[in-house]
DNA sequence: GACAGATATATCACTCTGATATATTATAAT
DNA sequence: ATTATAATATATCAGAGTGATATATCTGTC
């Protein structure tokens, strides 16, 4: 079997939900799928016009006046191939934090230096942190009346139970790098 | 001032440490940094040669017998250079979990689909904290005498936080998923 | 009516991955 | 002793994806 581009099944998945724009998808991208997942317009936009060639989703116009407007729908066939792709193993989790990178290298500047970076981190993920929780109310409040959100909300609750043990740690790694300075 | 590339900033960090072959580098990314940063030979063996033309690392023949091997050091340059990137604000901190992406688009598949991932996940998470905590016990006994080992030890007290944090999220997403299956 | 910010599509140089090629040495199995 | 497998070691390349940039329109506000 073919290996998956994974732009491919992100884009198939959004388009699962909902018709979108190349605009709208990187706008979700920036917003539900941002705490585990990314994309940039150089790859939505190639890959949206190779999906149309091979007939997994389909596009029609939605100008409005003057503006310019593509909007893209799922096909049956891309429907199956988005299945696929979700019954297969999953294939690689991945961090990537550069907090971290530069605290393994932290005694080459010293720990006031790391102390500073992570004072940043804590202040980036308290602000996600709030955002996260408001999220969680509001989709626990949609999830009793109906499921659609419930994956939704797993995310979410992914993303608030490993925000506060960043918080935590932060405060741990902090007072450990304070006894000795 | 320039933009660093990442995998230059890793390269001349793991050197500051200790003079490195490519395929010890890559060694060291797979063990040590594995839980925060990657990186692949299609990148460290040219950034390698780039770093020499630059200035910031320099090489020597190691090789024995027929073994060819070529051992890089970091040059005062590279140590500037490096403690200059420490010095500047992270730029991102990024997870990329597949695991997640596929829940995200789970109704499609249905619960006991993503219960199978989460599963995986599970198992494979719970191994890594096992090694993880077999890491720090060893690293507290050697940062008890001297302290070259603190900063890895609080990279791995990070993994070992965030990875309790993800098997507690695994039971209850699954509670929540059996619910209603 | 001027300006900023959001909407919308698109491209490109460059970075990095994942796979592969090549060759030697060490270890284990038969 | 021989064979097979794993580890050591360097290197390259097609293809995937980023980040920046270009272009143009629409909306809100001062």
């Amino acid at each position: 079997m073919a290996v998956e581009k994974k732009i491919d099944c992100v884009i198939l998945g959004l388009l699962s939900h909902e018709d979108l724009t190349g605009y709208e998808i990187k706008k979700r991208m920036d917003t539900s799928l941002k705490y585990f997942w990314g994309a940039s317009y150089g790859s939505i936009y190639p890959a949206l016009s190779d999906l149309v060639k091979r007939g997994l989703a389909i596009k029609r116009d939605g100008s409005e006046n003057n503006r310019s407007k593509i909007i893209y729908s799922i096909t049956y066939e891309g429907r199956s191939y988005l299945k696929d792709w979700l019954k297969l193993p999953v294939e690689r989790d991945e961090l990537r934090y550069e907090t971290l990178l530069k605290l393994f290298f932290g005694n080459e500047a010293g720990p006031l230096q790391a102390i500073t970076h992570i004072d940043a981190f804590e202040e980036k993920i308290e602000n996600e942190l709030k955002y996260l929780i408001g999220a969680a109310d509001v989709l626990r409040k949609i999830t009793s009346q109906d499921d659609t959100h419930k994956y939704y909300l797993l995310t979410v609750e992914f993303g608030i139970k490993t925000y506060s043990a960043y918080l935590e740690w932060c405060r741990e790694a902090k007072n450990m790098l304070n006894e000795e300075n």
